[in-house]
DNA sequence: CTAGTATATAAGCAAACGTTTATATAAGCG
DNA sequence: CGCTTATATAAACGTTTGCTTATATACTAG
């Protein structure tokens, strides 16, 4: 296949059909798109980024989340539930409590990975200057 | 310290005082973690994916993407400010068009693994059978 | 210069999201 | 058995988001 990241298609003509047809090969499916979307989707919030950076230090019940975030316990409900669904995290149920953690999957892997990097970007900025 | 995967919290007392504080000692700062956020709700749109997938094949123009996606030019135009407002994304100007490009940092980093394995991850939930 | 193309921005509207308040389920405890 | 605690779910409301239409900027070609 040829260099497709060398010159933008533009440059040859607006729509190249040969090249156009080598990056449409290339893409995801719709379906892994919105996929790929809902996993974002499903981080993209401050308290979910709270609550897994919790849960990457310690498995943790629902009541102490809140407790932790000052936050009401259905709210906190509310979140785990949609990192449940993308099965970021899990469960196992202790007496009365819910015991969250964050999935031993690849997803579960993703995040830890994700939030490191992310954090220490954010050390690098604040580092840089403000 | 303590391995504070071991327990949750609520095994001892509802809230133990040192375990809290062992806890809040590792969570991210109040910014860290709206930052952190930021940049998942950046990328938590299907249309913003196709259009870093597309990036990660080759650099292209405003109109190749708009034409790509059968989406308008301004909606494109919409997603990709707010792709190099986080600076996942840059441009060169070429002419009249505006040639855009995945940063070649760690976030950018980033997104192409996360894409990678989401995208894997996708083709195995399809194999597995819907 | 004017006309046309490529892109960016602004205003407006419908849909989606996060929180709260209220209610439901379910497990321990007396 | 009722009473309390832990959690989940539902309804409601204000905010945010993404798309469209319309307009603005900027480069190119003639």
């Amino acid at each position: 296949m040829k260099n497709l990241n060398a010159t933008p298609i533009c440059g040859e003509s607006h729509i190249d059909q040969q090249h156009e047809e080598a990056i449409r090969a290339h893409l995801p499916s719709e379906d892994a798109a919105v996929d790929a979307a809902a996993i974002f989707t499903h981080l993209s919030d401050t308290t979910r980024v709270r609550l897994l950076s919790m849960l990457a230090v310690s498995d943790m019940c629902v009541c102490e989340m809140a407790d932790l975030l000052g936050m009401s316990q259905p709210a906190v409900s509310h979140h785990l539930r949609i990192l449940r669904q993308c099965d970021v995290i899990r469960f196992r149920k202790w007496g009365q409590r819910t015991v969250y953690y964050l999935s031993d999957n690849e997803i579960g892997d993703m995040v830890k990975r994700l939030l490191y990097v992310v954090m220490e970007e954010n050390k690098e900025r604040e580092n840089d200057g403000i």
